[in-house]
DNA sequence: CTAGATGCTCTAGTAACTAGAGGAGCAAGC
DNA sequence: GCTTGCTCCTCTAGTTACTAGAGCATCTAG
C-alpha cells in the first residue's frame, strides 16, 4: 500500500478501508476504534494505523467473526509477545461452525430439493412444498437450519412480497 | 392426529406445536396467526386449527423461510385452487440461498483451515491468525461470508428446543 | 460567494424473537 | 376461605450489526 497521509476524513477512510462511513462511526461508538481526535471543525481524524484497524476489522467480518470476538482479537494484535492461544481459539471455534452450519445446510438443500421436485406444478391442494411444510412427519430433514437470511441480501423481502 | 378439544390454553398450543409461548404470542401481533378468541378471564383460546398453523410455521422455519415468506405460503394454503406456482418459486429461492451459502461457507472454511494450520502457536508477533487478518492480501477468500454467528448460537438452540 | 458534497448528532428501524417487570387468574391443598 | 404456585396478561426494552433519515454545520470547487 502507498503511505498514507497522515489526516484522512472519514470518507477517506471509508474508501481506503472499504468499510461504510457509518459503520465506521458505529465501530467507534461500539469501542472497535478509539475515539479519536477532531479537526477544529468538529471532523474526525484518522491515519494509517486506523484505517488498518478498520481493514483488518472488515477482514474478520467477512470471515463470519462476530464483534466480540473482533475485539479480542484486536486487544491480542495490540500486545504481540502474548501466547496467540486464544486467537488459535477463537478461529477454531469459527471454524468448527462453519463445518456444523455446512452440514446443517446440506440437510436442508436435500429437502429443499425434494420438496421442490415432488411438486406438480399444480394446484395448492396437491402441492408436495405446502404438503411437506404442514406436516413435519413427511420430512427427513430434522436438524436446525440457519434461520436468518434475508437480513443479508436486502432484496429479498421485496422478491418474496405477497400478491 | 389424535382430535384436539375446542379449547387449549396458549400453554397447551405451544407444548403440542413446539412453538414457545411468547412466540406464540408474537406470530399473533405480527399477523401470522388471526386473533383469537379470548376466555372470560382474558386469556387466549386456542384450537386445533391454529395448533396446525403453528407447527406449519415452525417447520418452515426450521427449513429457514422467512416470515414473510411464510406469510405468503401460508395464504396460499388458505386457498387450494390456486395454482402452487408461488409456493415453487419461494422453495426454489430459498433453496438457490441455501446453495450459496454452502459454497460460500465451503470458500470459508478453507480459508480459516489454512489460518488454523499456519499457526505455528507461539507468541502473537508471529501469528498467521492475526497476520492473515491484518491483510487480505494473504488471503484467498473474497467472497461474503454469512456474517451472524454469535447470537444465532444463542437463540438458535433454545428456539429450537422441544418444550 | 454559493452550490453541493461531506460531515456532525440523534433517533428510529430492521429480523425474529427473548427477557423481565408488574399484575391477575386459576386449581389444589389445608 | 386462604395460600401457594403455576400460568396467563400487557408492556417495555434488549439482542446483532448495522442502515436510513432528519436537521444542521462545515468544507471545497467553480
Amino acid at each position: 500500500m502507498a503511505p498514507v497521509q497522515a489526516h484522512l476524513t472519514i470518507g477517506d477512510a471509508a474508501r481506503i478501508s472499504g468499510v461504510k462511513v457509518p459503520t465506521i462511526r458505529f465501530y467507534e461508538e461500539t469501542g472497535l476504534l478509539p475515539h479519536l481526535p477532531r479537526s477544529e471543525g468538529n471532523r474526525r481524524l484518522y491515519d494509517d494505523a486506523q484505517v488498518k484497524r478498520l481493514a483488518f476489522i472488515r477482514h474478520a467480518r467477512e470471515l463470519g467473526f462476530g464483534l466480540d470476538a473482533i475485539r479480542t482479537l484486536l486487544t491480542l494484535q495490540d500486545r504481540p509477545d502474548q501466547s496467540c492461544a486464544e486467537a488459535d481459539a477463537i478461529a477454531g471455534a469459527r471454524l468448527d461452525e462453519v463445518r456444523r452450519r455446512i452440514s446443517s445446510l446440506k440437510a436442508l438443500e436435500a429437502e429443499l430439493e425434494h420438496m421442490v421436485q415432488a411438486c406438480a406444478h399444480g394446484r395448492v391442494a396437491e402441492c408436495r412444498v405446502i404438503e411437506t411444510l404442514a406436516d413435519h412427519g413427511q420430512c427427513s430433514f430434522h436438524g436446525e437450519a440457519e434461520i436468518s437470511s434475508s437480513r443479508n441480501d436486502g432484496s429479498r423481502s421485496k422478491m418474496l412480497r405477497p400478491a
